[in-house]
This record gives structure tokens, sequence and C-alpha cells, in this order.
RNA sequence: UGGGGGAUCGUCUAACGGUAGGACCGCGGACUCUGACUCCGCUAGUCUAGGUUCGAAUCCUAGUCCCCCAGCCA
């Protein structure tokens, strides 16, 4: 993925961790895992999370692991298996044959919960959901044995067997490592191993009915896999004693390290999935790929090319405080890498009628356009004039203020790749309404430069009215009124009304081609892509910079 | 008021006892057949108070503020 040319990777904690263990020969080559729950699809926080565990296990040498985290089928799909599969792959990582699943590891987990048991380490608890939590202390008081806690080996191993073979229904009992019940840490106070769920697994269907949860799965699974180092977000920290607990009171074949960053936030986003989940099921967005979901389908749908993902990333870099990040930062990366790439065309998503007197009727031309000023190689096209034109009806104003630099009457302006056109008259519906522009062109100015060395200050994007193809084209704004939805009592409530904007737009006749997912630049308005649907339909990416609209 | 973490320009992030640097945003200017891009410049920061030191963002002490944890979720 990198080469002799990528710039050095920038210095974080992380990266000095692990440069330290391979200084020292802890490790021969470098482990990581990236390891979803398969019960939602992938959003941009997830992009870090791949990007820095894939990304320091090759710069170090080493592979990372795709492992799914399924210990929970009330919650998993096969659906979100498929879908975030797709989307590592879109992101750019290749996991190889490091394909894994916790529930690959049922067996030996189980065999490993008998472990604890006969050792003493863990016992089988009777008690209530609820007893349990009334027993399990407060933050400042601690907890109360529970009555169940000292029984013996034989019947914890008998009850356990009884569990697994299906005795038992959902929540009768559960098992739980014996270590502390007055531990500060709450996660040490009996932490529960294994809870009864009779229901169908994605991937073992019906062949288990007790799951271990998240403690008993991740450490082991890890540990199964060799990996070195468990990267993981802050909120994981107080699960590191019981993490290593585990790992010591277990015959596991190697220790990996667990180590913690914080986690992405953006301002305006959303990322928590308990709230996507509810945005799509709610039917407040299309879907988990709405190009207004910060989910990676979303963003893809939307044009946001991968690499600006990864580059986004980046720059945000990785520490252990909690951050949220200015979406202007993730739209400069996007910006950035479609200007590079995205082939330019003319659009109008406001049309405003323009009538070329002089210019003949029935007549008309093709005019050579640049594709892209970026991307020399990227070649010229055939844009149609004729004496109907479009222009946007933000470029005409009929009382300029003073730095207005486009249409008004009497104004002189360049119509881009073809002439100079000077306003004569505004025409105006009853309503008072500008409704049509008359002008007139000068025939010496054709590809937009004038013999006479005459300089005019704007250049207008425009199509031929008789050539334009009509396309529904759909502007997307923040998702949320305010930068901060996360901290809302009800985040759906805080919905921006105006999220989507969708508008009936003209377009050059060369955009009816345009190929879905591709980026192209609609000039002076912004990058835009072809969706899916069916028709000529365009998803705006991102809007050009506009500082005259700042002023 | 238990346990665990964290505080550096507006935002994100470097620095590892030795010139507080970069990016985004913002503001100027140059250029421009995209008010884009590009280029140049500017603005702006070490949570507070002490201490150690020739020298402290960094070490020590005491505070302040913020985040996480009381799922049979992950």
């Amino acid at each position: 993925m990198s080469d002799a040319a990528a710039p050095p990777a920038v210095s974080n904690f992380l990266r000095e961790i692990v440069s330290r263990d391979m200084a020292e020969g802890k490790h021969k080559a470098v482990v990581t895992r990236f390891p979803p729950e398969p019960n939602g699809y992938l959003h941009i926080g997830h992009a870090k999370a791949i990007c820095i565990n894939f990304n320091i296990a090759q710069e170090f040498g080493g592979h990372c692991n795709l492992r799914f985290d399924d210990t929970n089928p009330a919650k998993e799909e096969q659906e979100y298996i498929d879908a975030i599969q797709a989307d590592v792959r879109w992101l750019g990582f290749d996991w190889g044959k490091n394909l894994f699943y916790a529930s690959d590891y049922f067996e030996t987990l189980y065999e490993w919960a008998e472990h604890l048991i006969r050792n003493g380490d863990a016992y089988i608890d009777d008690q209530s959901a609820e007893e349990t939590r009334l027993n399990r202390g407060t933050l400042t008081e601690p907890g109360k044995p529970s009555p169940f806690r000292d029984r013996s080996v034989d019947e914890n191993l008998d009850l356990f067997r009884r569990m697994r073979a299906g005795e038992f229904p959902n929540g009768a009992r559960v098992l739980r490592a014996k270590i502390d019940m007055a531990a500060g840490n709450i996660n040490l106070r009996d932490p529960v191993l294994y809870r009864i769920i009779h229901t169908h697994h994605p991937r073992t269907g019906t062949s288990w009915c007790i799951y271990p949860n998240y403690d008993f799965a991740h450490g082991q699974s890890d540990a199964l896999e060799h990996v070195t180092h468990s990267l993981c977000s802050l909120e994981y920290e107080d699960h590191k004693p019981l993490y290593d607990w585990l790992l010591a009171h277990l015959p596991v074949p190697s220790h990996p390290k667990q180590y913690e960053f914080a986690r992405l936030n953006m301002t305006y986003t959303l990322l928590s999935k308990r709230h996507l989940t509810r945005l799509v099921q709610g039917k407040h967005v299309s879907g988990w790929d709405d190009p207004r979901m910060p989910t990676l389908a979303g963003l893809r749908r939307r044009g946001v090319p991968a690499p600006a993902l990864v580059d986004f990333v980046k720059r945000v870099g990785v520490a252990r405080a909690n951050s949220v990040v200015d979406i202007a930062m993730f739209d400069a990366c996007v910006r950035e890498m479609l200007n590079k790439t995205a082939s330019r065309y003319m659009g109008v998503l406001r049309p405003l009628k323009v009538v070329i007197e002089n210019y003949p009727e029935g007549a008309g031309e093709d005019l050579e356009a640049v594709n892209n000023p970026e991307d020399p190689g990227a070649g010229s096209r055939k844009v149609p004039f004729s004496r109907e034109l479009y222009i946007e009806q933000d470029d005409f104003m009929e009382e300029p203020p003073k730095k207005f630099f486009r249409l008004s009457p009497g104004a002189e302006v360049r119509l881009r790749y073809a002439y100079f056109v000077t306003c004569r008259e505004a025409v105006k519906n009853a309503a008072g309404e500008v409704v049509e522009l008359r002008c007139t062109y000068d025939p010496a100015s054709k590809g937009g430069n004038s013999p006479d060395g005459r300089k005019v200050k704007a250049t207008l994007h425009w199509v031929s009215a008789a050539h334009a193809k009509t396309a529904e084209v759909r502007l997307y704004n923040p998702l949320f009124t305010r930068p901060d939805p996360a901290s809302a009592e009800d985040p759906i409530s805080e919905l921006n009304p105006n999220s989507l904007e969708v508008i009936e737009a003209k377009v050059e006749p060369a955009l009816a081609d345009a190929v879905v997912g591709t980026p192209v630049q609609f000039e002076r308005l912004g990058y835009f892509c072809r969706d899916q649907d069916a028709g000529l339909v365009f998803n705006r990416t991102v809007g050009l910079r506009d500082t005259y609209a700042k002023a």
C-alpha cells in the first residue's frame, strides 16, 4: 500500500509502542486485528480503526486480521458480515486469508471456561439479571457476593454442561469469573463470562445456546490468532485488567497486549451504531447507504473516494485524548482528492434562461472544453452552444452590490469556453421575477478570449437549452442541526429538516453517459457523482469552497 | 465522595529536559477562462498555582476541568 514516495507516517504513541517492541525483539512480526461485531454497517469511525490496525501491521511487516466478534446472535446478521467485508475492501485493505470469527473459537472457549471452573476461578450463578445488578454494588460501594459463589467445582461443571445442553431458559443462569466483588474496577466484580441465548446464530446456527460475551471472547481470540498488539478504543481501558486476568488464568498460546486510543468524533455527525440503526429503522434516511449517513456505504454512494477517507484518518492522527474533529477537515480531504481526479462538466442547478439575441436562430456549434485543468492527460470534449442557454440564477442580479462580478444589466461576462456576453435586458413575469435574460455576444471572443485584450471579471458556467439533459440532483446537508448531536437528549429530534434537497437541474449532454459512482465536478459548484438510482440522478459529494458566498 | 483515563493555536495533532511545528478553519494578497485550484503572508496555543533545573509542554507537588465504568451489549 505504501511506497518509497509515500510521506513518512505521522508520529503517534501507538507506532512508538510497536516500534519499541520490535526494537526489543519482542515479536517477529506485528499482528493486529480489526474486530467488528456484525450488527450494523461500518462508519467513518471504524475507518479510523481499520486504518490504524492495517497500517501499523503493514508498516512493521506483519498483518492485520479481520475478525468478526460474533458473540451475540441476538443482534448479528449475515447481511452485516457481507457489508463489512465489502467496506473494508473498498477502503483498500486486504486481510488475505486472515479472516476469522470469534464463533470459530466457541469450542475452545467452552473448554477454557471449564478450565476456569476446574481451577475454582469461575462459577455458575443462578441470580436473575436484576439480582446480579443489585448485588454488583455501586461506583462507591463494594458488591455483595452471590449466594452461589461458593458452589463446588463438580456442581459448577454439571450446571455449565447442562447450560450448554440447553436445559435452561434464557437468563436462568450465567457463568461468572470469581475475582473480587469489592474491586474498584467494576469489571472485576465477578464478571459474567457466558450467558444463555436460545437464538439462531448466523454462522453456528443452533449448535450453541450459550455464548461467551465480549470479555471472554476477545482476549482469547486475540491470543489464538497470536495478535501482538490489540488496539482498541478508550472505553475498553477498564476491561484491560480483566483481559489480562483471563489470559493469565487460561492455557492460551500467546499473550497479546491491549492498547487504547480515542475514537473518532466529528462535528454534525453521529457515530453511534445504536443511533444510526435508529435512523435506518425509523426511515429517517433511505438506508444504511443513504448519502447523508456517515457509514462507509453512505459516503461511497455520496461519491467520497476511499483514498480521501484514508487521508483524512491520517491527518486526524491518533491520541488518547477525546476530541471532535471539524467536519471541514473531512471536506478538505475530499476536495483535495477530487480536485485532482474529477473530470469537469457544466451543469446548471437553478436554471435561468438566456437568449443571445444576435446569435442566429437555429444555429449551433460545438466548443472545445478542457476535461480537467489539473490533469492534462484527461483531454477535452465538445460542448454544444446555441442561441438559448441556461445560466445559474445566482449568476444574475438586477441590482448588483459592489463586489458582484457576474451578470447584471449592461455587464459583460464570459461564458466558459464560449463567448463574452453582455446583458441587455432582464425579462420579468407578472410577479416581478426575472425569468429570462436578453443578451448579446461578441463573435470575436469565441473560445473565451477577446482579440482586443478586453478582460472580464467573471466566467459563468452554462448549458445549451436545446441540448441540455434534465437531471435530478440531490444536495446533501448535515443530518443534524447541532454540531454535537451525540450530546442531545434525543439526537433524532435534532435532525436537520433540510438535510436533503432535491432539485431538477440542466446538465451538459456528455453527463448523460456519466458512470455511476465516478466523481465529476460541476464547474463552479462542486463535486458530484451519478447515483445508482434509475434515470439521470446526481449526488453532491461536496461543494467547492466559495469565498464569495462567505463575504 | 470508588476505579480508570485525559488536558498544546478556534479544531485535530507534533515535541520525549534544549528555537512550541504541521494540517484544517479564518483573515489578507498574488494568480486565474471555475470567486475553484495553486502560491505567498497573517492571526492564534502549552488548564491553574507552586517547585526542581542554566533551561520545563515535558520532571515533582497541589489544584481545576473533561471523558469512561454499576449490560446476562460490544
